[in-house]
DNA sequence: CCCTCGGGTATTGTATACAAAACTGTGGTA
DNA sequence: TACCACAGTTTTGTATACAATACCCGAGGG
């Protein structure tokens, strides 16, 4: 079978309300479209040469998802960018934290070879993260990217599929305050990164309820100092 | 402001793809949708006489919320109603389980003249559900919303609105499955309703970590035993 | 007999036209 | 000046035509 013509995979299509998805979410995530913009349909597809049609898809999408909302507050009753809350934050950080709370839970469960595996890669992980963090100025993509990375290994391990579903749902919504986070409060990452250390140990020693535990606290903890940041800043759109 | 001509509501047009949405979402929940059919959308334009365009909105979202799948095992990759698993079952209700749990545990800290009555409510809902289930030929649809309603009224008191909402998204989905336990388990009503009896009391005495495990308990089991009725059946999708 | 390779059909993806509704700003009136 | 009505403009909702792709099935070769 060398010899594939045509589409070997049927994700192989251009998909091209995934790629305006994709593209308007990193536009949220990374604030460049302020919480209360408006959201215009025809104007999304001019700028990414689509018509209404797929643009229609993503942003659908979208508010499923909660980036988007229909903002009901202001005379806007049309789609706008969804605001950046103190509540919102803490109540997603400590979903965050239950769902993979669970995850950890499960995860100090498993066999004694695949759990040694697991806290090897947590441990490279969040040794990285550290190294990361403790550079001169750190780069603030990475240091997402690792912190990601230790969650999501735990999950990955322990969590079945509709776990997986639903933290692979919601945790891409936290992503909006994470960046904020880590743009806020580089400094802190080291306690971050103790936490996590906490996370491991228990895991690795097998205590399923006090992994749990552990994980609630890093998300609460986090959320706290983040709420603080976000009070700072004011409930204003831009930063 | 007598006279207002016009739409006083924005919510008061036809909004068709929430109602086509909404009727089928009907028709798989109760099960005249067999898994595993192929839901072709020309096909649901015409029955329900509109075009396409809302039609496609509403297969959007029971894909998201997970009601249809791109069947990726069988050589349909087009969109199917998503069978029903006892594995799916088992996790689905855990993690109901797991959302409902937190709930219980915030109901278990509310300030006593709150949480007062809410334990009312909860014993009334409780004992009506007792007396329907204890009918000759209990009625199944009343059965269900009374189960519901229950774990409605905790949810309700206590959830913040993220958690709330994850609820929402989350719960409806396990409709399917209620609705084969009330089907099949009919005569074992009575041991939920025991279970009930054991998390109201256990909010009432301000226990939120019992509370918590009360609710696990509760959905595990019916987990457990709806497990066997999916076994019985086998994997055929009509039932 | 099974497996692969076509071609016809069915179904979805995309673009676009039109209709309905909402938003905006202007002018009139108290 | 403050408020309301109204008309023009913008934006979204719906329907539909066309293109691309997947699915089905039968014919031919191994």
């Amino acid at each position: 079978m060398a010899t594939r013509r045509s589409t070997p995979r049927p994700a192989a299509r251009a998909d091209r309300p995934k790629q305006v998805y994709e593209q308007l979410r990193n536009l949220i995530v990374h604030g460049r479209l302020a919480p209360g913009s408006r959201l215009v349909e025809t104007d999304i597809a001019t700028r990414f040469n689509v018509s209404r049609t797929p643009v229609r898809g993503a942003l659908q999408r979208l508010q499923q998802e909660g980036y988007i909302i229909d903002s009901p507050s202001m005379r806007q009753s049309r789609p706008t960018v969804s605001p950046l809350t103190q509540e919102d934050a803490q109540e997603l950080f400590d979903i965050v934290g239950d769902l993979e709370g669970l995850a950890a839970y499960l995860a100090a469960e498993l066999p004694p070879p695949k759990r040694q595996a697991l806290v090897k890669e947590l441990n490279a992980t969040n040794n990285e993260l550290k190294k990361t963090a403790a550079a001169p100025r750190p780069d603030h993509e990475r240091l997402w990217k690792l912190d990601e990375k230790f969650h999501q290994v735990y999950v990955d391990s322990a969590a079945g599929p509709r776990l997986k579903a639903l933290h692979a749902a919601v945790k891409p919504q936290a992503e909006r305050y994470e960046r904020l986070y880590v743009s806020f409060l580089a400094g802190e990452i080291h306690t971050s990164a103790e936490e996590h250390d906490i996370i491991t140990e228990r895991i690795a020693s097998g205590k399923p309820d006090a992994a749990k535990e552990a994980v609630h606290q890093n998300w609460h903890n986090a959320a706290e100092r983040l709420g603080r940041v976000i009070e700072r800043m004011g409930e204003r759109g831009r930063w």
